[in-house]
DNA sequence: GCCAACGTTGGC
DNA sequence: GCCAACGTTGGC
């Protein structure tokens, strides 16, 4: 089984919120319309987590999500040349991270919120991922922790 | 609603 | 292959 990778989406709450992803149960991460993102699209495996972002209304980290397929073709594209996975919810944030946090804290200057705030899909290190879930007061529940 | 950042496009 | 123009994203 290879190392399981950390990741950072967004999703606009009006779009597509958390809340969605748990009502739902899964659901295809389309609409990536930028290069770089696609290609961190395709290096996602199965059983890695995502941080879950809300941008512009809430602005923070809100949920740890779990990737569930390999990147497949975008169904909102056919034809075109963009990538899709499918994902799952894991856990919601006790208390979501707000970008005015992340600025705050001194260890997570590198976070690609910061470095790359409009890039919608990144990779994150597990230290980054850890310090995101100790600030949102949150455990990983037993089903879903790497290794 | 404004504006800065930045990726993408297209002219040369 | 460079670079200006343009469009989009997202914080404020």
């Amino acid at each position: 089984m290879a190392k399981t990778q950390y990741w950072l989406i967004k999703s606009e709450p009006s779009v597509y919120a958390y809340a969605q992803l748990e009502k739902d149960g899964e659901t295809e991460w389309t609409g990536i319309r930028n290069f770089e993102a696609r290609n961190n699209l395709r290096a996602m495996r199965p059983g890695d987590l995502c941080l879950y972002y809300h941008s512009n209304e809430d602005k923070a980290v809100v949920a740890v999500a779990q990737v569930l397929t390999e990147a497949g073709p975008d169904s909102t594209a056919p034809g075109e040349d963009w990538a899709s996975v499918r994902v799952g919810p894991v856990v919601a944030l006790s208390a979501p991270v707000a970008l005015a946090t992340v600025k705050k804290t001194a260890a997570l200057k590198d976070f690609p919120l910061i470095t790359r705030s409009r890039l919608s899909v990144t990779p994150i290190t597990a230290a980054h991922f850890k310090l995101i879930l100790k600030l949102g007061g949150t455990a990983l529940p037993k089903a879903s922790q790497p290794g």
